[in-house]
DNA sequence: ACCTGAACACCGTTCAAGT
DNA sequence: ACCTGAACACCGTTCAAGT
């Protein structure tokens, strides 16, 4: 769909540019060739535009990308309190934002090292942190307990977006192909585990015994 | 040190160059920079060279990133059979993980981005797991565990990173400078614990609740 | 063996100009 | 109001040439 659009960019025939429009198109780039691939003369020439064209409607690479991370943003569940118990919500949230590595491995790191500065974001964060008051968190448990758990959600997906095969970047060794050349015992063990298709179980192992933790500590059986 | 080399590059009196020495001074261009700034050129300017002489020693950008990792992960703690128990020994190096976030916010990057793929990466990867087996862990339980805990060091570190001073990206809205500007009062609350001088004891907080939940475990309280 | 200079094919971004 | 063309100051990397 966004190639049609590339392939005979007929001036007179194709939609307005927007915000929006190329954020989607942005996406679908870094989805396809990575985030290095994602430069403004690429991204204009996939919507049949020169690239000076897309500073009327983003003023610098960096709002570019601020605007696909609110794309990825919109794609997370966002439970309201009366769908679920709050565990459930906190839980639902996670699981959502590690889907996004799953599918876009490729755009993920945008979410992992930039700031969340738009509003999309803070809505998020307002909506977990109610589900966290919610179970009966004061405002530093709640911090904490978001660092801890957003923590494993976001190192997870990076490590999921580092070894999945979209990513480039691949070099001689790799631990998930050739386990028999590591001449490390231990490694060479557990690597079988930690390959792609088992990271997702690895996520929810790791988000059971986080919210079991969490469920401890809030009955009280500690402190 | 590297500053006084850099600014009167007499050729005669240069120590030569090498692949740990252009390491080095990537670092320290990271780190007082920004990984943006380290570039072949500059990078070459800085040991007073030009930038294809470079290309002598590392044959390509990415070879130069993954020397740098090296360099990192040097500085990581590597504790050995003698030293600590199992779980200290997990704890330790997760620790030391942490604190390459805490001393280079600019370069941490590297590591949860990059493939691992060094001799030195996997050294680090077999202590570890070696310290996972020693407390009881089978290969399967080792993966899921690494997975939890490092996904959660990796995660913390990244979220340090990015609200760090020394990183760039900057933006209007920052969530722990004008919390009062934020409409939304579950944020705000909790604005002030994820201020980055409490993200230290928001890491050991995690790393407390990580290895109890595990200890819980190896002692058979569940499953 | 080690470094340089010039060049190539790219970047993000500015600015004056076109419609 | 929206887009283009040319230009600027950068990139990583190649290659022939210098010492």
């Amino acid at each position: 769909m966004p190639r049609s659009s590339a392939t005979r960019p007929t001036r007179r025939q194709r939609e307005p540019l927007s915000r929006e429009r190329i954020a989607r198109a942005a996406l679908a780039l870094i989805d396809a060739e990575g985030l290095e691939a994602c430069t403004m003369r690429r991204l204009g020439a996939s919507l049949g535009v020169e690239a000076m064209a897309l500073y009327h409607h983003l003023p610098t690479k960096g709002d570019l990308l601020d605007a696909v991370m609110e794309l990825l943003l919109d794609e997370m569940d966002m439970p309201t309190r009366a769908e679920a118990p709050p565990l459930q919500r906190v839980r639902r949230v996670m699981r959502s934002y590690w889907e996004i590595a799953v599918r876009h491995p490729r755009a993920f790191i945008l979410l992992a090292a930039r700031r969340f500065n738009t509003d999309r974001a803070f809505r998020l964060y307002e909506q977990l942190l109610e589900a966290f008051a919610d179970a009966g968190l004061d405002a530093a448990g709640s911090a904490r307990w978001f660092r801890l758990i957003g923590g494993f959600a976001s190192g997870a997906g990076m490590a999921y977006a580092a070894s999945s095969e979209a990513v480039a970047d691949a070099t001689s060794l790799r631990l998930e192909h050739a386990p028999d050349r590591i001449p490390y015992p231990h490694v060479r063990a557990v690597a079988p585990y930690l390959r792609v298709q088992n990271l997702d179980a690895g996520f929810e192992f790791g988000m059971d015994r986080l919210m079991a933790q969490l469920t401890l500590e809030l009955h009280g059986e500690r402190r």
